[in-house]
DNA sequence: ACGGCGTCTTTGCACTCTCTTGACAGATTC
DNA sequence: GAATCTGTCAAGAGAGTGCAAAGACGCCGT
């Protein structure tokens, strides 16, 4: 199961809404109506994003904000009615990463829970962009997506990518299959190890001289795959 | 030393208090109260970025803006009492990079002087401003807002020209929707990345030889677009 | 002020690409 | 040789993209 999206609301209808809206876009929510109660259930839940109202009851949104930063560092909309300039900066400084205002169009905020996810989801480019291996027999790009074998371009997934780039990142080091998931899809994930296989087969296709014979990515039976590769300078 | 910033403002008190603040916050800050002033000043001093009045006593902030970019394509935030929407879209016509409405609030201000500074610089800088590609087959013209196919000239809409040229200045590379918003419009831009899509495929449209099977712009599935062409000399 | 014009954004549908899964064959270990 | 692990394949579901048309908006000139 998916880890859910904790509302923070203590409007009921504005809740219904907002519930509505993201379920049928296939999200699990769970909602609070109170600042102390959903600091609770965020640490305990561990919410993939929290939308939080900065008007609730028991304590100012600000407060709560702050505290899920230090508990979890969960992605953050903010949700308000306020919409003077100082509000937004002050929240964008607290480290929320959107801000809706009300009142709001339903479809733009599942938009935006959509965008804030992908965001936070999306992984950083490496301190090294480009790697190159076996005098530059083999080459990968961050900036360019893009894996090159003899100077040839191949084709690569965004998943395959992110799986061979990761693998690629430390030669000769064993990834298992959850270190691969973790590392290429995020924690989210909530599929089969398996897959992974299926992933290291198609890369192995695109990349290996012969794919039944593989000499870049070996299987370490057991246990997971490593790269073999002699880094360039 | 770093090089300063520079403000644009008559009104002596609103001087005051955004000089206090951005020197609070580390900056260099040069004033001027008249735009002749300014521009001798900018092109002497070559700020990081220009605070730029639009309603100065001896010529239109419009030309001021004008100028400011030819001489050195600083980063520009136009200062106004309008609040009306049409001047929000011309000054992001002419090329500046926020706009910030009185009265507004000092430190929403210098949250916004960051944003754009940072943004400025990892902005990709094509160092000529015609860049030329595949043995002139492609020309891209900066100075002219053109660009030219064969030798013939191609007619893109500004938006358009700006997706384009900036993924020609960095051929290869792949750019998301997210990334050409920004470079393109400006952070301050509040639609959806669909329409990055559809500029793409108006620009292919014009540009390519085969609009349905592009060879200049292709997609990076799940991740956005790049340029392909071989840089001439 | 009015209306045509060009540009940009939105929207919905069709189509494409990718990922997952389950089944089975092959490989490896003990 | 049995049990477990891995390789492979193909199909279905789901998500992303291409595209066209319509709407929104400002920009003129009248």
């Amino acid at each position: 199961m998916v880890n859910p999206i904790l509302m923070v609301e203590d409007d009921k209808k504005i809740a219904r809404i907002v519930k509505v809206y993201l379920e049928d876009a296939g999200y699990n929510v769970l909602h609070c109506e109170k600042g102390r109660d959903a600091i609770e259930t965020a640490s305990r839940e561990r919410p993939i994003l929290v939308i939080l109202d900065l008007m609730l009851p028991d304590m100012s949104g600000e407060e709560v904000l702050q505290e899920m930063k230090d508990i979890g560092d969960f992605p953050v909309i903010l949700l308000t009615a306020k919409s003077a300039p100082e509000e937004r900066v002050a929240g964008f400084a607290l480290g929320a990463d959107d801000y809706i205002v009300k009142p709001f169009n339903p479809r733009e905020m599942v938009y935006r829970v959509k965008a804030v996810l992908r965001r936070a989801q999306k992984t950083e480019v490496p301190d090294a962009p480009v790697i190159s291996f076996n005098k530059g027999f083999l080459i990968v790009d961050a900036h360019r997506y893009e894996v090159k074998k003899k100077g040839v371009s191949v084709n690569l997934t965004p998943t395959e990518f992110k799986v061979f780039s990761t693998l690629a990142a430390a030669p000769q080091k064993v990834f298992t299959r959850e270190d691969l998931i973790e590392k290429a899809f995020g924690y989210a994930f909530e599929g089969y190890d398996r897959s992974i296989d299926v992933h290291i087969k198609n890369i192995r296709q695109k990349i290996e001289d012969d794919p039944r014979n593989p000499t870049y990515i070996l299987t370490v039976y057991k246990v997971g795959y490593k790269f073999i590769g002699e880094r360039d300078a």
